[in-house]
DNA sequence: TACAGAAACTTCACGCCGTATAGTCTCCTC
DNA sequence: GAGGAGACTATACGGCGTGAAGTTTCTGTA
C-alpha cells in the first residue's frame, strides 16, 4: 500500500534527500559550472550511488528542469521584490529598481544565470510543455508591467512599428496582456525591446564578453539605465 | 628530416585533413548543436579513429578554439562587408545595414553564435592569451565604428555618465581607440551600449526566448533599429 | 508480533566521452 | 635500399548517463 498519511517519517526522509539532491546540485554549479552537475559527482558528495539518484529523479535532464524552475523562482522573487518595493508613483524609479535588481541577481548568480539563459548544461534539452512556466510568467509579466508604466509618458515616442495583437497572441506575452488592458500592442512590442535591452548588457556582464572591453560595467550599466528612462519620456531618479 | 618545401604532397595531405575535421566538426555542430562536437563523432564520419585527430589538433579543445576563431572570422567579415557596401555618406544607413547583417548572420548560424557568444561546448575552456584575438578585435572596431559615425549627431543627446579614458584602457576598445580619434569617452560607452542592444536582441532571439513570446521577431528588430537610430539623432533609412 | 510488500539503495553492465601510451605501416629522403 | 619521420590504429583508463537485477530496510496489516 502507498504511504498515503502526511507527516510520515518516510516521505520526511524522502523530502530531505530530494532537497539535499538539489542543494548539493547547486553547489556543485556555483563551484565549478553548470558542467559539474553530474550524478555521480553528486551522489559521491552525499555517500551515495549514483544509481540512488534516479529513486528521486527520473533523469539528469529531470533534475536539471527542477533546478531552473527553482532558480528561475528565485529571480522572479527578486525582482518582483524589487518592483514591489520601489513606490509606486514614480515610474522611472521602479523600472530603475527593476532592473538594478535583475542586473545584481544574474551578477550574484551567473551559474544560474547562464542555467536559465544560456546554453545550461552539455546536452540538456528543456522538456516541451511546462518548463519554469510559473516564473517565466512572473519575470514576463514583470516586462510588461515595466512597459505600462512607461507607456503613458513614452508612448508618442514609440507608437510605431504597425504591431498587431497577432503579434504576440501565442506567447507568453499575450497571456499576460490581460492584466495590462490599457497596453496597446506598440507597448508590447516596447516591453520586448526593453526586455532586449536589459538582457543584452546583462548578458554580455555575466558572460564576461564586456570584461574585455570596459572596466567599469557598472558605470555602464548605470549610463544604459538613465538613457533607457530618459528615452521612455521620464526623469530617471537617484 | 622536416620536409620544409612547400607544395609537398605531404603538407597538402595534412592541410586537407586538418580542413575536413574542422568541416566535420561544424557540420556536426550545425545539426547537432556544439554539444555533437567530440572527437570520436568527427573521427567516425571520417573513417578514422579519434586518436587519428591528435595528430592535427593537441586536444579537443584546440579544435574548437580554432572553429570558435573561423566562425568569428566568418562573422567579422560579414558584418565588415555590409558596412563597406553602405554609402558612407549615410550613417544610418551604414549603422543598420551593418544591425541587419549582424542579426542574419546569428540567425543562419545559430550554432556559430553560440560558440562565440554563449557557452559554448560542455568543458570547454577559453584560452587565456590570444583566443579569437583577430576578429574580436575587427568586430570590436566595427561597433566603435558605429559609434563613430553616429557621434556627430548623437553627441549632445549621449555626454553623460562621467566616463575616463582609463575605463576602457584596459579593453579591446582601448586598443581600438586610436583608430577614431574624434570619439571621446562618452563615445566608447556610447559604442558599448549599442553593442549591448544589439547583442541582446538577438541573444534573446537565438536562444529562443523571444520565440516564446513573439511570434514576429523580425518586425521586432526592425523597430528597435529604427528607435536605435532615431535615439542617435539619425533619421533611419528605408 | 510476524510477515508481505513497498521503498531505498547497491552492484553490475553497456555504450558514450577525452586522452595517454605503445605499436604499426607508409612514404620521403639520402 | 636503408633509415626515419609522420600518419594512423590498438588498447587502456577513468568519467559520464542510464538500464536491469538484486539486496536491505522500513512499514502497515493480520
Amino acid at each position: 500500500m502507498t504511504v498515503g498519511t502526511t507527516g510520515g517519517r518516510r516521505e520526511r526522509l524522502r523530502a530531505e534527500t530530494t532537497a539535499e539532491i538539489k542543494r548539493v546540485a547547486l553547489k556543485l554549479m556555483a563551484s565549478g559550472g553548470p558542467d559539474a552537475i553530474t550524478l555521480r559527482a553528486i551522489a559521491r558528495e552525499m555517500g551515495m550511488t549514483a544509481n540512488a539518484i534516479y529513486g528521486y529523479f527520473a533523469t539528469r535532464d529531470d533534475l536539471v528542469t527542477t533546478l531552473i524552475n527553482e532558480v528561475y523562482t528565485a529571480l522572479a522573487d527578486t525582482v518582483d521584490a524589487a518592483w514591489a518595493q520601489a513606490p509606486a508613483g514614480r515610474p522611472a524609479g521602479r523600472i530603475q529598481a527593476w532592473a538594478r535588481a535583475f542586473r545584481g541577481w544574474a551578477l550574484a548568480n551567473p551559474e544560474g544565470f547562464r542555467l536559465i539563459y544560456g546554453d545550461p548544461v552539455p546536452g540538456y534539452q528543456a522538456p516541451e510543455g511546462g518548463a519554469a512556466p510559473d516564473a517565466a510568467y512572473r519575470v514576463c509579466t514583470g516586462i510588461a508591467a515595466l512597459a505600462d508604466a512607461a507607456w503613458p509618458h513614452a508612448g508618442h515616442l514609440h507608437a510605431h512599428g504597425d504591431f498587431q495583437w497577432s503579434d504576440f497572441d501565442d506567447g507568453l506575452l499575450g497571456k499576460v496582456r490581460p492584466a495590462f488592458p490599457d497596453l496597446p500592442p506598440a507597448g508590447v512590442a516596447l516591453a520586448l525591446r526593453l526586455w532586449g535591452h536589459l538582457h543584452g548588457l546583462v548578458s554580455l556582464e555575466v558572460y564576461g564578453h564586456l570584461r574585455t572591453q570596459t572596466v567599469d560595467p557598472d558605470k555602464l550599466f548605470q549610463e544604459e539605465l538613465t538613457q533607457l528612462v530618459r528615452s521612455l519620456g521620464l526623469e530617471p531618479g537617484d
